[in-house]
DNA sequence: CAAACTAGCTAACAGCGTTAGCCCACCAGG
DNA sequence: CCTGGTGGGCTAACGCTGTTAGCTAGTTTG
């Protein structure tokens, strides 16, 4: 089910920021790729640099520390989820939409794992990302909920799941699927208002 | 309400390890005071040295690496929550207990925000913890939902909640006393089994 | 044509975890 | 009594990290 426009409850995707100058795009892919291809402790800026055919030095031409280039990776890994997880409403049935949201959430994490532990571990450098960009990213934990307390809960339930099974938190032999399932079924059920509030 | 013995589903606690050389307790409670003073970022071996009024390379008699000491810090964590959790599980009534294990859990970490992301972050190095640790550290979880799936959950969703808020996560202006609230109704209602599993 | 800016370079610094090798105090056994 | 082992410290140093200062070549702009 495609749904042009905005779902209710819904809100627009922010205008991506004042445009990235060319090398600066260019270095924060190859920062990318070494991150997601060696993880987040082959990510030093002489390894980038390398990637480059570049000195270490010269990647302070583009970004004034290496906080600033990991910001840039975390805004691009916000849009993607923005993106991945609004879409994923809007090709769902109505009474799918928390699962599908769920199951999405799960599956974006679990291919981009060093992206998504570097994006929300430790504090956020909230002033330097784009207005509204946030916002929107959560947005559709909104939706799917039609309360604010409850979107951030399950929201938290969903990062809690996520950040625990890409670090290997869970007992070994966990049925995290049964596991998924049991939180949306809660979830599920109070949002349905079989529960009152 | 004081409850001896073992509550329904209540494992009992492992025992510590081959107790720690008089040394090595030392070095451990002067790490931890500077860990949970100062921040990770303080947690260096030279400082942690200073503290101790020895030189650096001196830990390395106690410790084979900073990881091993970091992993004393977790086991005593570990330790901690579960200590806490068990107890407010048998301080407070049967329909209590879910509320009360989420409060308390709260609470800890709140008290102990360095030591819980130390302890949280990132892979665990289960080959060195005491046996059954970590099965009586999440116990409590299932002995207030009675389900392994659902307990996991819950635990998920905890931790979640905490690391965000611990971190400064949710958008300014978060009533995260409701969030709570909200996640405690979603499980309760299941754990009481009013939506049939 | 000169000035300014872009984007690279080398050399270097301080701080990190860690290793090698030395040394002294203590204590048990012959 | 002395001798060997062990526990617990020391200094010097290594390779790695992010980062800075200062220089330079090429391009763009007034």
């Amino acid at each position: 089910m495609r749904v042009p426009g905005l779902l209710p409850g819904e809100v627009a995707r922010p205008s991506a920021p004042p445009e990235r100058p060319r090398r600066v795009v260019e270095i924060a892919a190859a920062a990318r790729r070494i991150l997601e291809g060696e993880g987040a402790g082959a990510l030093t800026m002489r390894r980038l640099a390398e990637e480059l055919s570049i000195q270490a030095p010269s990647l302070y031409k583009h970004f004034s520390a290496k906080a600033a280039l990991e910001s840039a990776l975390i805004e691009d890994a916000m849009f993607d989820i923005g993106d991945v997880t609004h879409r994923a409403l809007h090709e769902s049935e109505p009474d799918e939409r928390l699962a599908s949201l769920l199951r999405t959430y799960r599956t974006y994490c679990r291919a981009h794992p060093n992206l998504y532990r570097l994006a929300t571990n430790g504090a956020l450098l909230r002033p330097s990302l784009p207005a509204g960009l946030e916002e929107w990213a959560g947005n559709p934990w909104f939706v799917v909920t039609g309360d604010a307390s409850l979107a951030q809960a399950l929201w938290s339930f969903a990062h809690g799941m996520v950040i625990l099974e890409l670090d290997d938190r869970y007992p070994p032999g966990s049925d995290l699927d049964q596991t998924w399932r049991a939180g949306a079924e809660a979830f599920g059920a109070v949002a349905r208002g079989y529960v009152g509030r």
